[in-house]
DNA sequence: GTGGTCTAGACCACG
DNA sequence: GTGGTCTAGACCACC
């Protein structure tokens, strides 16, 4: 498997944080195919040197929101079939994170062009595998 | 005084950040002006059903990040803005509400065009009155 | 441990102050090396008998202030060392108590020569230990 | 008289302390003579745009130090005569200030030689007229 | 009146 | 166990 979780403790958000982000992002992006297995918590937990626990409230976080499954005794599974909302939902959703990221990049003295740009460098790091654009009926 | 402060309890972020929050917004954005007057603490903590100490925090943080500017006995008035931070200091100091962001959108199904979109929307509703940029140079 | 906080109280400078200001310079002068750790909030509040929240003041400001980091549920640790501030604003953090300074020298008869004198000798007491000079261009 | 007090509200140490602070910096540089007269409390206060009370203060502080002496009905003035400290008392007297200022230069990531600087810079400006060093035996 | 500090004690999130 | 937040109430300095 080519994808590896990393973690950076001491940082702001959580570990368990962390890793259900960093699952759900690699899943979006196509880094981690449908029907592929993730790591067993206890092998995970021992490779990045963290406490089983909070692999098992990532995972279980994971399964909540839909992004993988759990076969019974088998492990976890990423979901082919993923939630598709309308566009107005997906905006909604979006908020937060956008306000709280345009908020500090203003306090901070950004001007409009630059945290534009930020934000495509930051897109291109990721160079997203090009899926067809979320669809759905926007009312 | 046109502006005013509004609080959500029981919410992702704790109340003294959120009134920190705003008021740095809108000190960045124009919508307080330099040598405007913050509401008392005693007066904030009552409008706002909370604490006087929770406003207390939120406008020593105020004045500590040089925001706000403390009159002995007089009130907290706004200062002029500066910029303070070098600039790899400030690109980093935005990275973690950048990735939050940029993931959320991602994971949201937004192709990267539409992310721009969004952070073009945003910005252009708070409309920040133009301030000349922040000059100095550094060694 | 080496390195302990001592503090005075009915003092001019707050507690909280003191316990920031003392593991500020205790790293900065490199008797707290980098990714130390500090004495957990409850057991500094029962060493200096005072209350816990004290310490979780000085210690929350040193966060914000970027001299400590916090690992969720296991302590804080000492950082490695950056410069934040662009030259001219560290110069003008600084005047208050340069002035403060001088002018007390002054007001006691010393005269410039001896003043230096005394701020060499001070300097030579703190022996700190040498870092690479902070790096990284500002625009 | 060509020595004017000026203030600046919103600073860290409060008014009086500033009043205070000038004055005996003024007759410690000679900027002020012997016998020399200051303004009333209500002249001074109406100049400076503040409360009668706080000059007051700061005047009544000024002759507890005995910088200035009071005669009844007449109004404040300098001192001649001032009280000369064994230089033991003198280093005694100034290692809070020396501390406070050379503390927060490290902290601020001057090297020591820009730190010596700065004292100069700050002592250039205030060219004081030079009055023979302070004497008085030393234990 | 204003803000600043400290204590006491409670509850929560994280690991 | 750890730190983070909030409430309540007290006392002080400054103007």
């Amino acid at each position: 498997m080519a994808f590896q979780i990393s973690i950076t403790t001491g940082g702001a958000s959580p570990i368990y944080r962390q890793i259900f982000d960093q699952v759900r992002l690699a899943v979006a992006t196509g880094k981690l195919a449908p029907d592929e297995r993730l790591p067993s918590v206890r092998a995970q937990a021992e490779r990045l040197v963290i406490n089983p626990n909070t692999v098992a409230r990532a995972y279980h976080e994971l399964v909540e929101a839909g992004i993988v499954r759990s076969h019974q005794g088998r492990g976890l599974f990423v979901n082919g079939t993923r939630t598709i909302f309308k566009k107005s939902e997906r905006q909604r959703r979006l908020q937060p994170a956008l306000e709280a990221f345009v908020h500090e990049a203003v306090a901070l003295d950004f001007t409009a062009d630059e945290i534009v740009q930020e934000v495509q460098k930051k897109l291109a790091q990721l160079d997203m595998s090009p899926r067809e654009s979320g669809e759905g009926s926007d009312e």
